[in-house]
DNA sequence: CGTGTCACCTGACAGC
DNA sequence: TGCTGTCAGGTGACAC
């Protein structure tokens, strides 16, 4: 589920309601969800430490504590952190939570468990091979069209898909993202990445950042299980212009969009729209 | 190094 | 009703 305007959605939501705030106690209710450390030290960390603010990194969130620790939070497929009242039943699958002083919690809860937290020196998140690998944030103000026709100059082979999808090429893009971007751009998602001209680059640029800017600011895309850190769904999933939509008429041409396999990960797209 | 496949988990849904 | 198969927003390990 969470691609970049999710995570991002997500964040800003933490930041604003926990910046500052002092966590009361935190409880793991399913061990292996906490990947590099004992429960027990994990609870020992958290009691009456206090969030300083929450940064993203990709598809991670990064929530920075006064101790010096930071958590790492990925969401894999159908993860959730949200904010719940304390006297609130706790959803099935729900793995962690953090009672914060004034009777909110910050839970964790998630049904395929392919995410996951980590608990790190802050000096330490690098530990993490996917953060230190990860490519540039696509929506920082230092990535430039100059930096994104960067990427393309290494001679790489494969399809553009399969790249966009590549967290050390770009961070944040998934499935959704890489279709609406290509389908933004023009381009077929299977075009080899050395074949694509620098004009289609430009086009490209610009889509995958109007995309994500767009999807943040309608709030992320909500299939089956993303919800923000208030519980409440995105909107972004009603401006899906392909993503989920084979056989729906092309919305700029009219005629039934296309489906396929790509990197294993099913790929809709127009092809008429995108050559 | 690039790529295909599987594995990790659970749930929703289609078809029989 | 219930079984089986397929699919799902992500990523990492492994074989070739």
């Amino acid at each position: 589920m969470p691609e970049l305007p999710e995570v991002e959605s997500i964040r800003r939501e933490l930041d604003r309601s926990l910046s500052g705030k002092k966590i009361a106690l935190a409880e793991v209710l399913r061990a292996s969800v906490v990947k590099n450390t004992e429960a027990g030290y994990f609870e020992q960390v958290m009691r009456s430490n206090a969030i300083e603010r929450f940064d993203r990194r990709g598809k991670y969130l990064l929530g920075r504590l006064e101790s010096g620790h930071t958590l790492v939070v990925h969401l894999g497929m159908t993860g959730q952190l949200y904010l719940s009242d304390a006297s609130e039943v706790r959803k099935k699958h729900t793995h962690v939570i953090w009672a914060l002083a004034g009777g909110e919690e910050m839970r964790f809860t998630d049904v395929r468990r392919f995410g996951g937290i980590h608990l790190l020196d802050t000096e330490d998140v690098s530990s993490i091979s996917a953060l230190r690998t990860m490519g540039p944030e696509p929506l920082d103000e230092s990535f430039t069209l100059d930096k994104f026709r960067a990427l393309f100059l290494k001679k790489r082979s494969g399809a553009i898909k399969r790249w966009l999808l590549d967290q050390r090429f770009i961070a944040g893009i998934g499935n959704i993202y890489a279709d609406e971007s290509l389908f933004a751009a023009g381009i077929h998602p299977g075009r080899d990445i050395a074949s694509i001209s620098e004009t289609e680059i430009d086009r490209l640029y610009d889509a995958i950042r109007s995309v994500l800017k767009q999807a943040i600011a309608e709030g992320g895309s909500s299939i089956n299980d993303y919800i923000n850190a208030r519980g409440q769904k995105g909107g972004f999933q009603d401006s899906h212009k392909v993503y989920g939509k084979k056989d729906v008429p092309c919305a700029n041409c009219g005629s039934p969009l296309s489906s396929c396999k790509i990197a294993g990960r099913t790929t809709t797209y127009c092809r008429y729209c995108q050559k």
